[in-house]
DNA sequence: GTTGAAAGAACCGCTCT
DNA sequence: AGAGCGGTTCTTTCAAC
């Protein structure tokens, strides 16, 4: 589906993630193009899906989250479908994910204290019928992976 | 630290969340204030580290990773450091914990197959002095959590 | 992919409470 | 300190090339 993707989206892809909310001008003059060159490339980008959205990343610890985690959970197979939509209503839970082995799915979330985690993981998550048992994994420390990407990126085409 | 967060920096936050790159004349129209309100609230935001950047989010599987995973890593702890190190070096790393429980870090990654999976799992992070076990995780699906946030950020002012 | 002109948005100093 | 107003500057948009 992708129109080709060269160098130059590498590139723009790679600025956008460092900071969403530059200007055209700015990656114009960065990748040496014009700004509705920019544009039109952006376009393509977003039209095919490759850019899924622009966000502002928030540091929940700083908004009064003490616990960030992840949560491994095992469910009942038969009712995965009722179970999934009901923890996707679940405000403590940030991402979620199906993923291969230990675990059938993968949650990030965020509460405010030890309290509230407790609280989440044995009435809330626990309390979905057909979640069979659920596994924490605080996350103590957060790296930030900069961009560095761009490297394999450009390796890929 | 956080010089009182009232609902608009809630919905502020909400909407930048939503799409980072959207004007402030838009943000302003959107909760009924004026612009430089708005510019003031974000810089406040911005300073204090709630925002910690804006970003574009990439769909890997559209951009050719065809496997994303997290993987769980023990580590011999008297190496932690260097491990950590030599582990945010990866290419194919995109997101690194340090977590509670079964495993000491998780990491998210992308690859470009099974075949580069394995490549990745043998020798790049397997190949680091001091990595004593992985454990692989594929996601099969990922969900997509909205806003819905807010509500909860609402609570707890 | 470029140019240029018109519309729109962001920025700055000033004002008001 | 926090919010509004208005004029200048910069950015985005969209035509035609």
């Amino acid at each position: 589906m992708p129109n080709k993707i060269d160098e130059v989206d590498f590139t723009l892809l790679r600025l956008l993630r460092k900071n969403s909310r530059m200007s055209l001008t700015e990656m114009a003059k960065d990748l040496g193009v014009t700004v509705p060159a920019i544009k039109y490339r952006i376009q393509k980008l977003e039209q095919n899906g490759i850019i899924k959205k622009y966000s502002a990343i928030i540091d929940y610890e700083k908004l009064g989250y003490g616990i960030i985690a992840f949560v491994g959970i095992n469910i009942d197979p038969m009712k995965r479908k009722q179970i999934m939509e009901k923890i996707l209503e679940l405000d403590e839970i940030i991402e979620l994910y199906e993923i291969t082995g230990e675990y059938d799915v993968m949650a990030k979330i965020v509460t405010k204290d030890i309290h509230s985690l407790r609280e989440f993981l044995t009435f809330k998550l626990g309390g979905v019928e057909g979640v069979t048992r659920t596994y924490t994994m605080i996350i103590v420390k957060e790296f930030d992976i900069d961009d560095r990407r761009n490297k394999q990126w450009k390796s890929m085409k």
